[in-house]
DNA sequence: CGATGGCTTGAGGGTATTCAAGTGACGTGG
DNA sequence: CCACGTCACTTGAATACCCTCAAGCCATCG
């Protein structure tokens, strides 16, 4: 019944490999097979362990990852020290693919916070693909637009959910849709990165988790939370969201 | 010497032709002729005034805006009534555009917040322009890549700036680069609609100005903010963010 | 066994919010 | 011309929320 740390954290390692990449990412599937042929040649794997930073904000662009196994944080910092997090990335992400169009510099540091193995590749080989390949551009804007969308929707949750409805609405993310009644789940990460995902140190995460349990029927055992009543969650959560459960993000 | 609203808070219109526009716009102007000619075919004038609501959230994405005068704001209301400001966006400014590349809906809402005259045309045109164009659908990668930068900029000053920070972030943008010593400058908008747009109430921004005003060497009369020592905003400001004054959002 | 790391809990404080009242400018209508 | 209402804004008091600093718990691991 007890489980160890490591499987009941363990999130699908995608270990994908550059081919499969290539024939199923919505946005690699559609380069060239002259786009394809490089990217194989010059795709490369590196690993990193917790704590390194693989680049930081403002670094002349080069290459581009894809993560298969492990998590890293999106950042970007001030001038006092302070940290922003932009984003926490799972296995299966793609980080630092923009830069290229962006003014060619990366626009976050990345620093790893639990041991990746990564793909990296040149952003030559994107830019290339952009500039002769119109299908490709054309999943490029999909692609970007995309992660647009999802900024969006993480300004509102900011701004208008409290601690406990961000907790909240992160616990209904990691439930398959139309779950109904009473559900358990494993947390995929240390408490202190969600709650620094979710915008929150860990002390208020673990203080908002408290209440959660306290106020609906929900019961928490380390890295195990047991929802009791699931649609009760939803309408606490759910109430300060422009969408509706099961919502898409 | 007393200004009247009008005037003190009036903001360059710019009130582009159409024909402009497809010109000299970093998106535009990389139509076909073919396009173009749809364009100014279909393109139409349209006037809102304070108040209305252009679109909502979700509603389909049928049409697209360009701003000749007057500012509108973009919002997400959650089921509680709770409204998330996404921006405020000012006379030469572009929106919906992004939304055919996304679900087919539009992922805010719009409201006129000061009388606005509109160039209206549908998004077909981006849209087809996009699948045969592919000079278009580069310009559109740098686009709505713009856009990204833009919103995890916004999301780290959020996160790290105090109330009085984003205020004195907001009118440093006001500024003309390169200013030193003492300025005068008008605030655009209602300051309620500010405090919306940096994330605070209306009390909490009147609170935040009065602290600038005692703090720092700055004087508030009615929409007119005399910045007596610019270096001083800049350094205030600027520490609790990424970029130093002056940057370039 | 002690050290470590992840997590929780407590106390105290700061910042922003809410609710409420009040000011001053402006326009309207008697 | 003045009374009145409206609107933008300010100010005050009480409160909610989250943060920091600090201590302590507990499981794991060397």
């Amino acid at each position: 019944m007890t489980q160890t740390h490591d499987t009941c954290r363990s999130v699908p390692k995608v270990g994908i490999t550059p081919e499969a990449l290539l024939a199923t990412h919505n946005l690699f599937r559609h380069m060239t097979d002259e786009g394809k042929a490089a990217f194989k040649a010059r795709a490369r794997i590196q690993r990193f362990t917790r704590g390194n930073t693989i680049f930081l904000a403002d670094d002349p662009a080069e290459w581009g990852y894809v993560i298969q196994g492990g998590w890293v944080k999106l950042f970007r910092e001030a001038l006092n020290g302070a940290e922003a997090i932009i984003d926490v990335l799972p296995p299966g992400s793609l980080f630092g693919e923009t830069a290229p169009f962006e003014n060619g510099s990366y626009s976050y540091g990345v620093e790893v916070i639990e041991n990746v193995e990564l793909i990296v590749f040149p952003l030559s080989i994107l830019k290339d693909e952009a500039a002769r390949n119109h299908d490709f551009s054309m999943a490029m804007i999909r692609h970007i637009s995309g992660k647009g969308l999802a900024k969006d929707k993480e300004t509102e949750l900011r701004a208008i959910q409290n601690a406990s409805q961000r907790i909240g609405c992160f616990l209904l993310r990691l439930c398959k849709d139309n779950e109904s009644g009473a559900v358990t789940l494993t947390l995929p990460w240390e408490k202190a990165l969600i709650a620094a995902r979710l915008g929150m140190t860990p002390e208020t995460f673990s203080r908002s988790l408290a209440k959660l349990q306290r106020d609906l029927d929900m019961t928490i055992k380390g890295p195990v939370v047991e929802i009791g009543d699931f649609e009760a969650l939803v309408r606490y959560t759910c109430s300060a969201c422009s969408n509706v459960f099961p919502c898409d993000n």
